[in-house]
DNA sequence: GTTACACTTCAACGATTCTTGTATTTTTGA
DNA sequence: TCAAAAATACAAGAATCGTTGAAGTGTAAC
């Protein structure tokens, strides 16, 4: 991932009326939902939330597929979790022993950042 | 984490300005930056990294200290890793099997999705 | 073929955000 | 105490974003 895309990723979720429409597609996995469908969960207008979706879409955070005369929407999780790599990535300069300090202060942290030190480059700074 | 805790850090990280100073102080680890480091290593005026240094701050995405007449800027990684949590929450409505899918699909993803799934509240909406 | 439905696109106004320049605060060293 | 350095606070202009209403596209039903 490039810091074009992990910005577009990230700014698509920076508002809360989009990140509740991706939480919303996550909590339903492979499902997915209608537009018609998630605009009435969240109360606003179609049109308000189609504009949204297209954002996601271009994001590549949700995908469409077409359905008869509905749109159906997912959440693309694969995305979220490349996203993730990138946020950590050389976290400590490719000294991972000193994340250790980081890993007990997240619930979640013990599955992530044995994963990401794991597929840590060399660090191309290299000190 | 909450919704409106979740929008400030996504929207601190948005910027490709504030993604660039978090991604670096991530490479530093625990030894952080100077103010000044950064805004040297990005070409860019003292009051404007100031500016973006504030909103990341505040977002509660790096921390401050003071030291003598610099103040030294850390990442702070952990609010990232419950981030993460929170955008994957509920993934499948509480059927990690599904996510079965997902896992395939990404890099880092071995680390994470297990380690989320093992967190996984019972689902509110339950079905 | 025509009508209704699901959804998207377009234009426009108001609100928010980003950058720059100037001034202020705090600390260091003489 | 005084001067210099590091960093932040404040104000103003340009640029961007979000919501709304109206119009348009494509699909399904009659």
């Amino acid at each position: 991932m490039d810091t074009a895309t992990a910005t577009q990723v990230l700014d698509s979720l920076a508002s809360s009326l989009r990140l509740n429409i991706y939480r919303g597609l996550v909590r339903r996995g492979p499902d997915g939902m209608v537009a018609g469908e998630i605009a009435a969960a969240l109360g606003l207008p179609a049109n308000n939330v189609s504009f949204h979706l297209k954002d996601l879409t271009q994001a590549n955070l949700v995908t469409v597929e077409q359905e008869g005369r509905f749109q159906r929407y997912r959440a693309n999780i694969p995305l979220m979790l490349d996203l993730v790599a990138y946020l950590t990535e050389e976290c400590c300069s490719g000294h991972p022993e000193q994340c250790t300090t980081y890993r007990q202060a997240s619930r979640v942290s013990d599955g992530v950042l044995p994963a990401l030190s794991r597929s840590l480059p060399p660090s191309p700074g290299g000190r």
